[in-house]
RNA sequence: GGCCAGGUAGCCAAGCAGUAAGGCGACAGUCUGCAAAACUGUUACGCAUGGGUGCAACUCCCAUCCUGGCCU
C-alpha cells in the first residue's frame, strides 16, 4: 500500500515528428530512467527507417523496451502491448529506475496509463471472416439486437469495430462490458510536446527526405522480399503504404512523397485530437521545460 | 487585331432555365485485441463583372474584364 503511493511513471506524448524520442532519452539520462516505447509500428522487427525507430546511437546508452518485439508477418495488438508494457515497467522499477513511456500511439499509452480493461475474448479469424461477408448495415442490425449501446456508440459504417463488438457479444453471450478503464492508483506525469502545425509540416518534410536518403524504399522492398504481402504493407499506413504502392508502380515517386506528407499531417492531427482529450497532459513548447516538471513530480510524495 | 473554348468553394470539377453533385484539402470529432488502422460530422444565401429577356437565370441574349488555344 505504502509502496504503490511511491510509484512513478512519466509519459511523453505529442504528434509525430515533434521530438518525443529525443526528449525521452534526455529525461532518462537525467533522472535515471528507461524508455518504454508506445508505438504500434516500432514494435515490429525490420520496420526501422519508415517507422522512425530510434537508433542504437541515438539511444545514448538508455535502455529502450518494446522495440523489435514482434514479427511483422503476424498481427500485434493492444492487448499484447499492454501485457508486455506492464512487465517492462515492473522490471524497470525492480532495477530502481523510473519508467518513461514515450510514443505516439494513444491507444497503447492509454492501455497502460489508464489500465484499460480489454475484453478477454481473443480475436477469432474464422468468425471474423464469416462476419466480413455481411455489409455494415447488416452487421449493425445484428449487433443492435444483442447490444444496442455498443451499436450506437460504434455507428453504422465502422465494420471493423462492429465485427469486434459482435465477436465479444457472440462469445460471451453478453453485451460488451461497460467499464472501459480505471486510472492508476498513483499519479502519472504526462508531458505533451506541442509544436505548431506550420513547423510540424516542415519537420515532416525534412524527416521524409532523410528517410529516403537512408534507404526507406529499400527497407520496404526487403520486407516484401521477406514474405509480407503488399496488402499487409499497405495496411501499415504512411511510409509503408505509399512506398508499397510506389514499388507496385501504382503511384509515382512524387505522388508517394506528397501522399506521405499529407497523410502524416493528418495523422498528427488525429494524435492531437486524442491527446487533447486527456486534460492531465502538461503541454510544453520546448523540451527544456520538461526538466522542472519531471523534477518536481519525482520529488513529490 | 480576328476566331474558338472557358471563367462555379482553398484546389479539381458536375450542373446549363425551377432554386448549387462529387472528389481532394481544411477544420472538428469517435476510439474496450488490426489504432500510422477503421470510422463520423462540418465546409458556396451564391456560380468573373455590368446590363437585358423570363413568373423564375449559374443556366438564354448583349457588353466588359480575365485565362487558354488557334490564326494574322
Amino acid at each position: 500500500m505504502k509502496q504503490s503511493v511511491l510509484k512513478k511513471l512519466i509519459v511523453i506524448v505529442g504528434p509525430t515528428a515533434s521530438g518525443k524520442s529525443d526528449l525521452a532519452v534526455r529525461l532518462a539520462q537525467k533522472f535515471n530512467g528507461e524508455v518504454v516505447s508506445a508505438d504500434s509500428r516500432q514494435v515490429y522487427r525490420g520496420m526501422d527507417i519508415g517507422s522512425g525507430k530510434i537508433t542504437r546511437l541515438e539511444q545514448r546508452g538508455v535502455k529502450h523496451h518494446l522495440l523489435d518485439v514482434a514479427d511483422p508477418k503476424r498481427s500485434f495488438s493492444v492487448a499484447r502491448y499492454q501485457k508486455m508494457a506492464q512487465i517492462a515497467i515492473n522490471q524497470i522499477r525492480q532495477n530502481g529506475k523510473i519508467p518513461i513511456i514515450c510514443g505516439g500511439t494513444g491507444f497503447y499509452i492509454k492501455s497502460v496509463a489508464e489500465m484499460t480493461s480489454i475484453p478477454t475474448v481473443p480475436p477469432d479469424p474464422i468468425l471474423r471472416k464469416k462476419l466480413e461477408k455481411n455489409n455494415s448495415a447488416r452487421l449493425y442490425k445484428m449487433l443492435e439486437i444483442k447490444d444496442k449501446d455498443s451499436a450506437q456508440r460504434i455507428g453504422h459504417y465502422n465494420t471493423r469495430r462492429l465485427i469486434r463488438a459482435l465477436e465479444i457479444v457472440l462469445k460471451t453471450k453478453k453485451p460488451v462490458p461497460k467499464t472501459a478503464s480505471v486510472p492508476l492508483p498513483y499519479p502519472v506525469l504526462t508531458i505533451g510536446l506541442s509544436v505548431d502545425r506550420e513547423k510540424l509540416s516542415r519537420l515532416i518534410a525534412k524527416r521524409l527526405n532523410k528517410r529516403l536518403r537512408r534507404g526507406m524504399i529499400a527497407e520496404v522492398k526487403k520486407l516484401r522480399a521477406s514474405g509480407l504481402s503488399w496488402k499487409r504493407l499497405e495496411n501499415f499506413g504512411l511510409e509503408y503504404r505509399y512506398a508499397a504502392l510506389f514499388l507496385q508502380k501504382k503511384i509515382t515517386l512524387s505522388e508517394m512523397k506528397s501522399k506521405i506528407q499529407i497523410e502524416s499531417q493528418r495523422y498528427a492531427k488525429r494524435q492531437l485530437t486524442w491527446f487533447r482529450k486527456d486534460h492531465s497532459v502538461k503541454w510544453i513548447k520546448h523540451p527544456s521545460e520538461a526538466n522542472k516538471l519531471a523534477a518536481s513530480y519525482l520529488r513529490a510524495k
